[in-house]
Order: C-alpha cells, then sequence, then structure tokens
DNA sequence: CGCGCGGTGAAAGTAAGTTTCATCCGTGGT
DNA sequence: ACCACGGATGAAACTTACTTTCACCGCGCG
C-alpha cells in the first residue's frame, strides 16, 4: 500500500530545520507539536527519547514516527543524528574569539587559553602560507648533500636550534648546535665549502647570530636564515632567507608564537629531508627510538 | 561497586574524537579496534546500530558499551549523537589535506608543508579545545605560590620543559630544569611542600620522568604532569594532570605536533602565571629585555 | 600447580522504536 | 436525522536495539 507522501529529505545538506518548518503547515495538528519541538530546540530534541519527545508533545510515539516519516526521516534514530549533526554545526560560525589582540587585563583562564591557541595556530598557518616551496626545497637540498651542519640561535630560538639540530641528528645527518657563542665561532670558523650553517633568530637582530652566520659564509658554507622579517640584518649574511609569520601580543615576551612558527618551519625542512632519502631515515628513527624503548613503562592502564 | 575511573568528557566541546584516541592506548584490546573503527569515520560509526558497529569491530555489543563508558559516555545513543554533532563539525572546507595521516611518499615539498602546518595547527587547536581551565588555575596558582619550581622532561619534551623553566625564570619565579636524571633526582628530593614538579612526556611513560616525579611527591612537593594520555603512568603519581591532543604522523617520530601542543600549555600557564601579578611580570620581563638589548644590531625591524 | 583477575562474548533482560489496530471525530451523502 | 467513510490518533502488541549478567578463557603470580 503507498504510504504517505514523504518528502525528500535525504540530502538537505544544511537545511533540515528550514525543511522542517517548510512544511510544517502541511503536518497534522499532532505531528505539528512535535516539529515545533523539534524546530524550536533541535540539539534538545535529539538528546531526547522517542518517548520523552512524545510526552513533551503531548502525544504518542507514533505520532512521532509519522512525524519522522513525513519530513523524509526512515524512523526516530535517523531523525536524531541528523538533528544531532545539524544543531552542531549552527552552533559556531560566528567566531567571537579574541582576535590578535592583547590578552585582556582582566582575563580568566578559558579565555587566556583560547586567545593563545587562536594566535599559535594563526601562527602557525600564516606561516605555512608565505612560506616559500621554492626556498625550503634549495635548503632541503643543501642539508641533504652537507658535510655537516650547524645549527645556531640564542635565546628563545635557542631551543629551536637546539631542536633541529637534534631531529637532523636522529635520521643520520651529522649535526650541531652550540649554546655558548665562542664555541659556535669556533665551529664556524672550521666549516667550509659544501657545509651549511643555519642561524635562527626571531627578530633576526641577534647579533651573536648574525656574527657566527658572517663567519661561516667567509668560509664557504652556504648560510640559512630563519626569523620572522624579511629585510632585517640576518637576512644580509644569508644565501637563503626563510621567514615565519608570527605577531607577539607584548605580554608574552617569551616570543612564543614565533617559536611555534619556527618550529613548524624546522619540521617542514626536517621532513623534507628525511623524505629524501625515506629508507635510511626510518632506519635511524627506528633505531634511535629503539634506544629509549629501556626508558619506557608499560602502559598504565586504568588503576586496578 | 567501584567502577573505572571514568575520564571526564562530559563537556569536552569539540574534541570527542580527540579525547577518545587520546585514551586509545589505555583501552583493552577489543575496546581498540572500537575506538580506531570510531576515530577513522565517526560519521559513519554514528550511522551504524550497536550490533553493526560490534560486528565491524569483531567483537560483541558489550564491548562496545564497555568502550562507551571508557570514554565517559552514558551509553550507546548517547556516543551516536555526539559523534553526529561532532563530524558534522569536522567538516573542513572544500580542502582536501592529507589529514591527520601520514605523508604520502611522493610528496613535494608544498604539500608537505600543507600537511604539517595543517596538523600543527590543528594540534593547537585541539589541545586548547580540551585543556581543563579548572586544573590550569590550579596549577596556576599552586605556581604562583610556590617556593621553587621544578620543570622535567626527557628528550623532545625536554626542550619544552627547557623553555618552560626559563619562561618562569624570566618573569622571577625560581624555577629549575635539568637535562640530568640523577641531577633531577637529587633536585627532587630536596623538594617539600610548597614546591611544585612538572613533568612532561607525550607518552606518559618515559620511566626517568616518572620516577623523579615520584621522588619529588613523596617530598611532599605538589606534582603536575602534562601529557598526550590521560590515563598514561606519568599521571598515577601527579596531583594535576594536563592534556595535550596530538596525532602523531608516523614519520615524525620527533613528536612535533604534540610538541606544538605541549608549548602551547606551556604558554598557557606563563601567561596565566604573569597575569596574576602582572606589574612584577612587566618589570620582570623589560628588565630581562634590557639586559640583552646590546646583543642587538641596528636597524633590523621590518623593511627598515 | 592452582588461584585470581581482567578481558571477553553468549545469552538473558530491559528499554526503545515500530507496527497494528480499534477508536474517535468530523464530513458529506442519503 | 442517520450513517457510512476516512483521516487522525493513541493503546497495545510487536520488533529491534540496547544493556546487564554471567560463565569462560587465558594469563600472570604466588
Amino acid at each position: 500500500m503507498v504510504k504517505s507522501p514523504k518528502i525528500s529529505a535525504s540530502r538537505e545538506p544544511g537545511g533540515l530545520i528550514v525543511h522542517i518548518s517548510g512544511l510544517l503547515p502541511s503536518l497534522s495538528p499532532a505531528e505539528q507539536r512535535v516539529a515545533r519541538l523539534v524546530v524550536a530546540d533541535p540539539a534538545d530534541a535529539a538528546r531526547r527519547t522517542i518517548t520523552d519527545l512524545a510526552t513533551a508533545a503531548e502525544t504518542s510515539e507514533a505520532t512521532v514516527i509519522r512525524f519522522c516519516r513525513s519530513v523524509g526521516m526512515d524512523g526516530y534514530p535517523q531523525l536524531r543524528i541528523r538533528l544531532a549533526a545539524e544543531a552542531a554545526r549552527r552552533v559556531e560560525p560566528p567566531d567571537a574569539r579574541v582576535v590578535g589582540g592583547d590578552i585582556p587585563p582582566g582575563a580568566d583562564l578559558a579565555q587566556i587559553i583560547a586567545t593563545i591557541a587562536f594566535n599559535d595556530a594563526r601562527a602557525v598557518e600564516e606561516t605555512a602560507e608565505q612560506l616559500d616551496p621554492a626556498v625550503c626545497e634549495q635548503v632541503v637540498e643543501t642539508i641533504s648533500a652537507a658535510g655537516r651542519i650547524d645549527v645556531y640561535g640564542a635565546g628563545a630560538s635557542g631551543f629551536v636550534a637546539s631542536d633541529f639540530q637534534q631531529k637532523l641528528h636522529r635520521i643520520g645527518r651529522t649535526a650541531f648546535y652550540f649554546p655558548d657563542v665562542h664555541t659556535a665561532l669556533t665551529s664556524a670558523a672550521l666549516l667550509g665549502r659544501g657545509d651549511v650553517a643555519i642561524g635562527i633568530s626571531h627578530t633576526g637582530t641577534t647579533s651573536d647570530v648574525i656574527e657566527v652566520l658572517e663567519q661561516a659564509r667567509s668560509r664557504g658554507a652556504t648560510t640559512v636564515a630563519l626569523t620572522n622579517f624579511p629585510r632585517s640584518p640576518i637576512t644580509e649574511v644569508a644565501d637563503l632567507v626563510l621567514t615565519t609569520a608570527a605577531r607577539e601580543t607584548t605580554y608574552r615576551s617569551g616570543a612564543t608564537a614565533s617559536r611555534l612558527a619556527q618550529l613548524t618551519v624546522v619540521d617542514c625542512l626536517f621532513v623534507g629531508v628525511a623524505a629524501r632519502n625515506r629508507a635510511r631515515a626510518k632506519r635511524a628513527l627506528e633505531a634511535t627510538a629503539e634506544a629509549v624503548r629501556g626508558h619506557r613503562v608499560g602502559p598504565g592502564r586504568r588503576r586496578g
């Protein structure tokens, strides 16, 4: 027997609610009561059980089912998930985050977290957007072919430098990092053609790093700079320049966003180098992972 | 009878999937099969009936229910609607980025950059979403009131630990970091009531860090853990637990995304502590900035 | 060697969703 | 005025989905 008209809602991309309210007048009174509840608060409706919803609409479960069919659903469960999905989508769009700016003086932790995360994520994304793949490619190539790699950085950028060094080392490249300027200078003096010196400085004005890069360059090494400012002094002593895109909020002198951006770049270079020789990199990584295995304890399942 | 620990997922605004993947290693094998299906395609899972899902995971309905409870849901229907909601939200733009997964073997630099940046940014955002402001608040408070702060971390997490130490130090808090386990243990043994020990470990299974935290705790210090896995061993020796939300691609053993996530958390804590006493923090920051001024060179800035 | 315990699925039990059907009520034809 | 008719509706039967219980298995530990 031919059942109800059944309006197709199978693919109502964004408009289940709209769809329902559209055919609201064509529904029977009892179904309308259900429909109104659903339209008024989809998320809430999705949470209810069919009996619950029926009671709320002062009707029977049967009517709710009929309503489901009327709007083109197979049954109640399907309606439920669609409603949940619908409700979730129509929540966020208008983003009310504290964009870009500083952290307001009276902010609570939740606000602080949202702001920082937003800026950090932003810095990462924007950095990626403005990174020049061609330059990256050259850097990757240079590193891959290098006899020795020195990574320089001071202060906050020192962590990044150190990190990069460690990463390269893990995939079997000969890389160094020096926390101390004198040692760094010494090392730079020993570089030569075919070697690489990478200087990291957010501001691009850190004289120590610039000086070391200069030294390295004068010895014939290829120099690479990673900075946030494309025309800062450090770029003048670098053969290849990579830039980050971070806008720091004044309150975070630690240069956090910039550091995340730097790490992202380092990461890209690292993966690029590793991808050059998958097999070798993989072997090296596995070996290093194996090495620390003894320092791991078993997975701590639920507390017994 | 006391049921399982039940990690709160009651309000996991955007991070159900993240939450689940964090809990993954602490689940039993059969539950892990279910979890993997769910994480792989939440929308699809939401469409399935419990029997269907159980079959797909080659297990019984009972296990699926157990899985629901393990991740903090009341039952299967609740999981279902949450998944539907989740899935609806994460319909990423038209973008066909290689999400979460590995970098394809033949990828060029541009692809690598896009993928990494996407995952990194994602890790930062998701971490922020699932961070519990209340716990952060407690940590901030503890740090603010602490006589001494020790930050521990090994390997990649060591950089983060070191970074945190340096940041705290810059705003005038007495903080230490030790690259060496023995020294760290020694230091931990000297901690007491009112002091804080912070242990950072992505996997939460680094025995060195756990050991040190344990030592610190036995001396009466408040212990804080920062890890990606809410039920890993490290959480058992921590009074306060903060979690990151990073899904690593296998090719990046360096745990990059996780490190960005960790840094974001560190940042939040740092700003939180600094905000506690704006004046003092500001003064300290200015003083430290002034100190390195001599190491900066001229024009530098922007397009100088 | 056996004791206990976590993990597991079969099966029993319960709740949710669906169908059936009798009733109600308004309508229009006689 | 009466009564057939048909749509709307909810009670109850029925089916399916979800949840709980329980016995078993395999494994680590004393």
